[in-house]
DNA sequence: CAGTGGTCTAGACCACATT
DNA sequence: ATGTGGTCTAGACCACTGT
């Protein structure tokens, strides 16, 4: 129980630094080689300080940690929890459009196209792939309150998504993350998003019912798995006629 | 020290629930009636726990979510301090306009407009004053690599702050944020803020030099300070030619 | 009831900054 | 050398969930 480095589930060495940290690191080579999957409960603070020979006090600084970066969710008396994607999650973290007033809704997501392609420069860049490496390209149209207002166009990385056809997107019970997260075992931790304001094209306005050149807010999004890696790259068309972005800043 | 409810330090009383949230409370206290000043700093958190009576384990718990909340500021070997308005705050949290590529830049602030009005009906309601009540209205031009990309037009109750003139507007050495801060002990902790795609007017469109109707971003943000108490209500419109409003989602 | 996470204690020692 | 926050320990007890 004393020596890490000869511990079946620390196949790191204990290089320095705090010792918590060191505990995290090894819980996230837990959740990517995916010994703890989603919707699993991890074992008990109790068991795991045994395990790893430490003081049930660090095991929980190093559970604080990934319960703050959503990773996994603590439930008192029944344990804690590899974090899944569900509607309720995308809702309260990655989904920031919301009506002038009233309650926050889900969208109602409607596929348009799905193709095969090749990454362009721009989709290379953020996903970290190569120019010209295949991509899958998704046009969806969200709708909230009965009326279209966003369209996502999004573009992922095929070596990551081997075998995705358009039937599961077409078949998806729940969230497009929760299909990442079921299917490929791809787990959605965190978004980057740059915002502009731009005109509708052709296209758009008419997906979105508007005149060609409303103004529309262009939001380009990078999804991100543990450890930073990038897997979704996505443009999203956004009519703020009566719905709008909403942010919290100062937070964190 | 030992017995909280005849403390000076604790005029509330201890009611239900964990120990270390009504701890926080108590220090919440403290800065609201500003008794710890920003920039200042708190107590030991040994001599906190004496001064409540309580483990230093505990009072570091309720630090530790003020730190959280960016009310307090940590630094090893130093000590803990109430948190200032400084650029590289406003930067860090609070400025979300950054150039396509390259690092982040401070804005060159030039104010354009400064009177005295009453509050519409928008802003009376996020200000959470009356219809009428006297505000003070800044509209402030912002420069971003030499060129004009935000018009800010601010509105502030005056009640909050009396005696409030163009001078300290224009000889503001820092953040605009740190004067409410040093002039009028308003901290500004948390800002919520909704954005959207308008057409520019014939005002903004002069003072970005751009041409009538041509794509801002609209951002429509409310500041708030201790207790989620309103301060400011702003609204901004952004030239996202060359510049964008970036955000990351999922951190908290 | 047993098992889980949540709170709280009372210390020890470490890392860092200042004097 | 002193004082600060940061880490870590080894427990006790509480609050909640499920059987």
């Amino acid at each position: 129980m004393s020596d890490a480095s000869t511990d079946s589930t620390s196949p790191g060495v204990r290089l320095s630094g705090p010792l918590y940290k060191d505990v995290k690191r090894q819980m996230m080579e837990l959740l990517t080689r995916g010994e703890w999957k989603p919707g699993e409960a991890i074992p008990a603070e109790r068991r795991l300080s045994e395990r790893f020979g430490i003081s049930i006090g660090t095991v929980r600084k190093a559970i604080d940690e990934l319960v703050g970066e959503n990773i996994l969710i603590r439930q008192q008396g029944r344990g804690t929890f590899v974090a899944t994607h569900n509607r309720d999650r995308l809702l309260f973290y990655f989904f920031h459009v919301v009506a002038e007033e009233g309650p926050k809704e889900y969208p109602d997501v409607r596929l348009q196209q799905f193709a095969k392609g090749k990454a362009d420069r721009v989709a290379a860049d953020r996903l970290g792939v190569e120019i010209g490496d295949a991509v899958f390209r998704i046009r969806n149209l969200l709708r909230l309150g009965g009326t279209p207002v966003i369209v996502d166009d999004i573009v992922l990385p095929a070596a990551r998504f081997p075998g995705l056809d358009e039937k599961q997107f077409r078949e998806r019970p729940s969230t497009i993350y929760n299909l990442y997260q079921e299917a490929f075992g791809i787990s959605v931790v965190r978004t980057s998003e740059r915002l502009s304001a731009t005109l509708a094209d052709a296209d758009s306005a008419a997906l979105l019912d508007l005149e060609k050149n409303a103004p529309l807010l262009q939001i380009r999004r990078v999804a991100l798995t543990y450890n930073e890696v990038p897997v979704e790259y996505r443009v999203s068309h956004v009519n703020t006629m009566h719905y709008e972005y909403w942010n919290e800043l100062g937070r964190s």
